[in-house]
DNA sequence: GTCTATAGGCAGATAGAC
DNA sequence: GTCTATCTGCCTATAGAC
């Protein structure tokens, strides 16, 4: 019905990715169903099952997807954003650009329907919270290093802190369809990071 | 089968929505069905459509409930705690058990699956953050005016900042079924507001 | 790779007896 | 109020033709 216009040079494998993965984002792993991907995209649920043979399938390989291209993105922060607060901010950002398109984060919701999850998507999931801890872990220690931040606790209660209220501020604006909620909250969450004592010009 | 202990004295309709809720904090609204109450209470579904007529009239039910559950206990942490600061640690507190019993916020969980969700319920969730965002931001406005707390922004941004936070760090920890990330969250977001400039014995 | 056809189960919901 | 019986529809998944 609703079908998308035809890509001739995507992958459908990739085609079923991408629709799986708005649907996950806007209505959950229990709220789509086959048949929504396959109205979408002018196919059979059949076809679909040659492609992932199993919803479980289907979601680990969206949880994997997700997780790459999100650590490709942070790589990508650390290679062109020389102060940590400007990369805290990029990071901050990603998160944005997933709430402007309407959506939650993909492990966000996942992390809401954990319970009722396949043991491999759970594990995924698991993964991709650690590799964000990491990665802000390791940002914050850096920056209190170099004297640009200051933070009273230890960097990895920050850096959860950071993901959880990210997290949260993403949950409790998307009811409302206001994304200066999210906005407000990630200045909140950051510019109290920012050392203010010492000298960096 | 699991079927929960006889409570005689107490209405079938309660005990459906006890395990409702239970169910839903778990698993999310599109993770259960009256069958799996129905199991748990030793009845049919039919019985279960008798209280109420549909799945979307349980579920508003149940929000209301809990929505007014959780404003009674806001008034009684008015009436008995005296300081804002113990008032704040009580609100978080109210979060804490609700993580202890192994659940999510009702309405965090529906404000995850809000789009799936029938207009009734949408309404209701909203409510419950409504609620929740207006005693907090009299709180901290009263809190600040007694010299008590001390926040650089506006006092709704500073609510709106408490309740995601508080939503995403459960969010976050329930998946790795550790408490102690929730309440290092909700220590670092209260402990800042604290205003350490001025005597308050 | 995509299709038709269909299996087998579970969902929410209703009618009517007790 | 609770039951049995049943409806209708949707779900994931599979077999086998093209």
């Amino acid at each position: 019905m609703a079908r998308t216009r035809q890509q001739p040079g995507v992958e459908t494998s990739t085609r079923i990715l991408d629709a799986a993965e708005k649907l996950v984002q806007r209505r959950g792993f229990n709220g789509f169903s086959y048949a929504d991907i396959a109205s979408e995209l002018g196919i059979t649920t059949a076809s679909l099952h040659y492609h992932f043979p199993s919803k479980a399938a289907l979601g680990q390989a969206l949880i994997k997807r997700y997780t790459t291209r999100f650590t490709d993105e942070l790589s990508a922060i650390d290679a062109s954003v020389p102060t940590i607060v400007g990369r805290l901010e990029a990071y901050a950002n990603l998160y944005a650009s997933v709430l402007e398109q309407e959506r939650f984060c993909l492990c966000g919701m996942l992390a809401a329907e954990y319970d009722t999850l396949p043991e491999t998507m759970r594990d995924a999931v698991i993964d991709f919270f650690d590799k964000n801890e990491a990665w802000l872990t390791h940002g914050l220690e850096f920056g209190r290093e170099q004297g640009e931040l200051a933070f009273a606790g230890s960097a990895v209660d920050e850096a959860r802190l950071i993901v959880g209220g990210l997290e949260g501020a993403m949950l409790v604006a998307r009811p409302y369809r206001d994304i200066t909620r999210f906005q407000a909250a990630a200045v909140q969450l950051l510019m109290g990071l920012r050392n203010t004592a010492t000298t960096t010009s």
